[in-house]
DNA sequence: GTAGTAATTTGAACGCTGTTCATGAGGCGT
DNA sequence: ACGCCTCATGAACAGCGTTCAAATTACTAC
């Protein structure tokens, strides 16, 4: 009734077995993560995995259905590292005491950069992705992992004593990520890298400082009034 | 010494020739966006495209050296329509007296949120691309469309009579655009259309209302002390 | 008209891709 | 020792972008 080789298995420790399933799985990411980083999506070959990794062509579909599956998993590893990246950075404040929401802000963004410029070819990868899914249209594992990034700016957000109900807060909390996000990708998608990094940053200070002096003096409750002051 | 069938043979409007060459790439450009509407970047095949254009595949790499060239080709398209549409909507806010800069970035948004939402599968296709060309580093006319969209906005926000000189100018409408498009493509990156749209209006509103309210707070040049009010 | 010539259209062919599946090897319980 | 079930294998298939020798066409010169 155990599936597979099921009962006495369970000693990887002994000798030097070939690798579990799951280590080879996580092999395989490594190596698909390195070609995406190199190459962009259009690198992510199956043959050139299955080389890299010892193993055939048809084990790597043992271990993933698609192409696609590969891709996604190296996106989401890559979305929780850069998470983990952010909250670690918004920790770091927290025990030097820094409480500026602008501050803190600008420090996210920064570890968001950061992380972008450290996986210049595998980026632009998660962001082209996410169109094609036939599986269901509720939210997904990899939608979890971007309200979590959302989440962390919500709580800086928090702390600035701005007049703002969650849901209201959480609206800007998004609005500022996805116009950092943009910031980021627009930056990215044109010239050189080399003056690139300047511009971004001149206007991630810009957006930051625009947007926290806004909510300040309440222009998340105007519409469309000018003269309201 | 005369190339090809040089003399003779601008007559086209004579009986019904086969088609000119540049209308036959018009034609191949047309049928080139419809697929890539229809089906994003992967859906764009040199044999769709000759059968549809009554051709042989041959023929398209002869107008085109590549199909990258092609979907290069229909994003330049788009993006010179685009323009054209915000050019039309400030044109059409100018006729009506509004000078209201909130109201003019709004409309701007609105007109550039419309135009992606009428292009659901050649906007990401757009977004997704631009990253290999072996050509040359510097600028081409595929940053002098992008920078004719800035302009737009960077001409708006002169209106607006905030303490910005020329370069600050430019630096903001780039960063206000970028967070415009962020939000754009965030929100359709993710789950349906059917709240999505409303999500990313309440977010451009948020945004738009915030930017304008920091800048006429001199946001702008605050970087990183809060304490200055 | 006819021959010659250059341009251009063509589609078969090449190398590459993702993906499948019959085959075979190998560990497991009995 | 035997059967059994699982998994790894790589040849095979369909489809892709791209090329290029040959065929077709369009035009000039006579």
């Amino acid at each position: 009734m155990n599936p597979g080789r099921g009962a006495g298995s369970e000693d990887k420790d002994r000798k030097s077995m070939a690798l579990d399933k799951e280590e080879m799985s996580e092999k395989v990411l490594a190596i698909a993560e390195a070609l995406l980083n190199e190459g962009g999506a259009e690198n992510l070959k199956a043959r050139t995995i299955a080389e890299q990794a010892g193993i055939s062509v048809g084990s790597v579909y043992n271990l993933f259905t698609d192409l696609d599956e590969v891709h996604r998993a190296v996106n989401m590893r890559l979305l929780d590292r850069l998470g983990a990246t952010g909250l670690a950075a918004m920790a770091d404040l927290e025990r030097q005491g820094v409480t500026d929401v602008q501050h803190r802000i600008l420090a996210m963004a920064a570890a968001y950069v950061r992380f972008v410029e450290a996986h210049p070819g595998s980026w632009p990868a998660v962001l082209a992705f996410n169109r094609r899914r036939a599986t269901r249209p509720g939210p997904d594992a990899y939608d979890a992992l971007l309200d979590a990034l959302f989440d962390i700016v919500a709580g800086v957000l928090k702390a600035g004593d701005f007049g703002l109900d969650d849901k209201r807060r959480a609206l800007a909390a998004r609005t500022l990520w996805s116009s950092v996000h943009g910031i980021v990708t627009s930056g990215y998608v044109a010239n050189s890298n080399n003056r690139q990094a300047e511009e971004i940053w001149h206007q991630i200070e810009l957006l930051v400082g625009v947007f926290v002096k806004g909510l300040e003096h309440g222009g998340a409750f105007a519409h469309a009034e000018t003269k309201s002051e």
